[in-house]
DNA sequence: TGTTATTACGAAATTCGTAATAATT
DNA sequence: AATTATTACGAATTTCGTAATAACA
């Protein structure tokens, strides 16, 4: 299983077609189709069908292995190759939508400007950007239980620490019957209709995962969705639940709305780099934001 | 990064030798010296020093690469390899020490007897033995927040599902002073001494995140060790913590204990296979688990 | 001096492109 | 008929072993 005929499978997988993904990898057909028929004989088994060209359901299985594969080798390469890079002079930040608090904004803001990329991911994404060192540092957010970590994808060795915690907030419509009360448990709404965004707000597959059993034995999986949003786009997310679209969980900086007493859950964000300190612009930042922290408790 | 390369180098970097390195793996001498430095100079950096042969600061790093990648590698060619087997007609099952409750050991003897293989493994190694097929099924456990999924290394896509869930113990010896009350608190013991026995019992180290800050600002982290015990038999810890060496934290039905009061933490088990259905007597099991499961709640 | 890593070199295997062929729409 | 995958084949490269060399202990 060379890397190598890894990656060109991924590509006629992806592009279903031999020529086509010969094209993208400035190889010949001829060589694509040996490549492939190499993996097929390797492993014992067809990969692929031809005309129409589609993964067989193993294929669709190495698909799978395939993709964390190559991202591994990739976080491995760009590891190791941070060890003969000269220290860097500019700084790369990889933040999920909601994981810019105002701590982190203000850090980000007391920092000697030197040269500055803030880029807003997907939150799955955010570790494999750090890990193929795309960005220099990430900031991930999502909920958790008081002091828990997040759960991320290990993608490579990385460090978690964590920067920021709050409480989360429901936004609701102006004429909800719920608008009145003063806090809301989560219990309460495993009924009402919720906007899926799981890149701009909380996925809701983890509330669902979250609240224990539903009240008054609930029957099916709660936190029925109405809509779904699959941008970045917090200010949309909030002018969606605002106008009446569904229910929204966000943390408290985020968006005005009613808090939730007593949750299990809380926002939480937590920085992300590679296993080794972090040089230059990345540590001044990492260092801020943990005295932030510890000062703010 | 031909994984050849890799697997090459870890042989060596972990007998500290060339040419045992060259015996193991059925090469030359001369053949292993050329796939360090290929790697060397693929990866433009020294990865090991020669005499005494032993790791540099870059080849420590790509050794905790190197693990999981080779492991993700003989994981996902077992699975693949699973399309073309045969459905398997007996069952290896690994499962970590204290993750066989009663209701799992009813189900596997009421189990039309195929030829079962019971294997104890330290926790940490169930997932690796699944993935890689040295075992049809895992049993993994841990403490959690109540209904909570363990938190597993992903060396694989895999599938978790919950087969039991109870109460924690506090294993005291005789004389305690704490031995006489009904229930006791986790925070109630952050000072007391304890057994650290990642394996046979829950790592510590699970513990300390989880107890929130410490009764009354405790200093340090919390969970002092008195003795470590790296084996992974149940009543060899039971034994040492009832002799008084320390505390050790069990589930309900693997010692007795007193009870922990209203624990933010329960003793959870899980059954993990691969992604596909399982087949034979490993399906079978996972039936039955998974009806007496939900039976019981 | 004995063990162990590196280097030189050649045979064998592999890899990839050219070009011809076969199969599908 | 046109596009696209497979196959045949040869050149270039890579890989691994033998054997000589060099560097420790």
């Amino acid at each position: 299983m060379d890397p190598h005929l890894l990656r060109t499978y991924v590509a006629v997988a992806r592009l279903a077609s031999f020529s086509a993904a010969a094209r993208a990898l400035g190889y010949t057909q001829s060589a694509v189709s040996q490549h492939v028929a190499a993996l097929e004989t390797d492993l014992g088994l067809p990969l692929l069908t031809r005309r129409p060209v589609a993964p067989t359901p193993a294929g669709e299985r190495l698909l799978e292995h395939a993709g964390s594969l190559l991202l591994r080798l990739d976080a491995a390469r760009a590891d190791l190759a941070r060890f003969a890079a000269a220290p860097r002079r500019t700084l790369t930040l990889a933040a999920a939508p909601l994981a810019l608090p105002p701590t982190v904004l203000d850090a980000l803001a007391a920092l000697p400007a030197t040269g500055v990329t803030l880029r807003t991911l997907p939150r799955t994404e955010i570790p494999a950007a750090v890990a193929t060192g795309a960005a220099d540092l990430g900031l991930v957010d999502g909920p958790a239980a008081p002091s828990d970590p997040l759960r991320l994808p290990d993608v490579a060795p990385l460090t978690a620490r964590r920067v920021g915690e709050e409480p989360l907030v429901v936004v609701l419509p102006a004429g909800h019957p719920l608008a009145g009360r003063a806090g809301l448990g989560l219990a309460d709404l495993v009924d009402a209709r919720w906007i899926d965004a799981p890149d701009a707000g909380l996925p809701l597959e983890r509330l669902r995962a979250a609240v224990p059993a539903g009240p008054a034995g609930s029957a099916g999986q709660g936190f029925p969705v109405s809509l779904r949003y699959e941008g970045t786009d917090v200010r949309t997310l909030t002018a969606l639940a605002a106008a009446g679209h569904g229910l929204a969980l966000l943390p408290r900086t985020a968006a005005d709305g009613v808090p939730l007493t007593a949750p299990r859950l809380v926002h939480r964000v937590e920085l992300l780099h590679t296993g080794r300190e972090p040089t230059g612009p990345a540590a001044e930042l990492a260092r801020r934001l943990a005295t932030a922290e510890t000062t703010a408790r």
